[in-house]
RNA sequence: GCGUCGAUGGUAGAGUGGUCAAAUACGACACGCUGUAAACGUGUUGCCUUCGGGCUUCGGGGGUUCGAAUCCCUCUCGACGCA
């Protein structure tokens, strides 16, 4: 720990729902107060998942230096306390360089993981386990938590199998669930969200998907395909990769690839939002305000 | 023209005399989330309500019945078959 105080560095998180311009924003803004850009997404860490994550090219990241694209194996599942741990990595380095980190991205988890400062028990996945309980049925689970550990079974979704089966995990590992933590990061986190017009975001999206597929989104995938990336895999990599795998095995049409593709990317922008709305801390622009944005930035570095 | 089958809530699609405001799925809306988070889960989804209920719905009209989305007649539309 050197140089700041707690609450000393400033951090900025641009945020916001797909399709908002935050990438673009991102760069202007690096590049007016000297920073470096930590993406905060939960696709793009993948490598060879570029075009269907929307991920920055080369060339917009303007010598921008980006960190946290291209970190995992598409074939491996990526998960948020990795990302925890490269980020908080990642914040320190751009810092001890005395640059300003930039957080962006839209996956609200992964950006609360970090601004919160979200403590992960230090247990991994354990595959065998995972299998067995993911037999039993949701009430099974939750009674066997509740055996387990009392505490967590009083807050956790009763009904809900994926977290039921983590605390199971955990409380098998450690004895117990241990209370959910949080430690204030030593930082101070300028939240930036991007905010569009419903009927903007709707077209914008629209716009974005026929981008992607003429730049060769489904070639992309057929591509990690080849590589090696067994379809059942294209599901948990994301919906417009879901999607398309379809299109490929001529599981669908054409027409319903597209239908479900636009529907899939506005679906997830209101949960982003659903997930958005809940932190008062962020403050909410228009993507073409930039002037304002930045002089809200300059205030309160 | 004759015959058969069908017409159900935003969509698909169950229900074939009471337990039906009508299964289920999708969509829509809202919400939750501490190692899958583009994931996973929950609630609401005809109208009104003092939350006890009340009212109007299953192509249109008419009937049978204590009671019809369900049975009968008829009309409209659609699919198929025969001419």
């Amino acid at each position: 720990m050197r140089g700041f105080e707690p609450g000393g560095a400033r951090i900025i998180v641009i945020l916001g729902q797909t399709a908002t311009g935050k990438s673009d924003l991102a760069v202007k803004i690096a590049k007016k107060i000297g920073g470096e850009i930590i993406s905060a997404d939960s696709r793009q860490v993948y490598k060879g998942l570029d075009i269907g994550t929307g991920k920055i090219t080369e060339k917009e990241m303007q010598t921008i230096p980006h960190y946290l694209l291209d970190v995992a194996n598409p074939k491996k599942q990526f998960t948020v306390a990795q990302y925890k741990i490269l980020a908080d990595k990642k914040i320190k380095e751009v810092i001890d360089r005395d640059k300003i980190p930039i957080l962006c991205g839209g996956t609200g988890f992964y950006i609360d993981a970090v601004t919160k400062g979200m403590i992960f028990p230090k247990v991994p996945p354990n595959k065998k386990l995972r299998k067995d309980l993911e037999q039993k049925t949701a009430e099974t689970l939750f009674n066997i938590l509740k055996k387990l550990d009392k505490d967590r079974a009083k807050s956790i979704d009763s009904k809900n199998k994926v977290r039921l089966i983590r605390a199971i995990e955990i409380a098998k590992a450690l004895g117990e669930v241990p209370k959910i933590t949080e430690a204030t990061p030593p930082y101070k986190f300028i939240k930036i969200g991007l905010k569009v017009p419903e009927k903007t975001l709707k077209r914008k999206i629209r716009i974005r998907l026929r981008k992607r597929i003429r730049s060769g989104m489904a070639i992309e995938l057929y591509n990690l395909r080849k590589a090696g990336v067994p379809w059942k895999r294209f599901i948990e990599l994301g919906f417009d990769q879901k999607y398309i795998a379809l299109f490929l095995q001529g599981k669908i049409s054409n027409k319903e690839m597209l239908e479900k593709l636009f529907k899939s990317n506005w679906q997830y922008a209101k949960r982003q939002m659903t997930w958005f709305k809940r932190d008062k801390e962020i403050k909410w622009f228009s993507p073409v305000s930039y002037k304002k944005i930045k002089i809200y930035i300059e205030n309160k570095l």
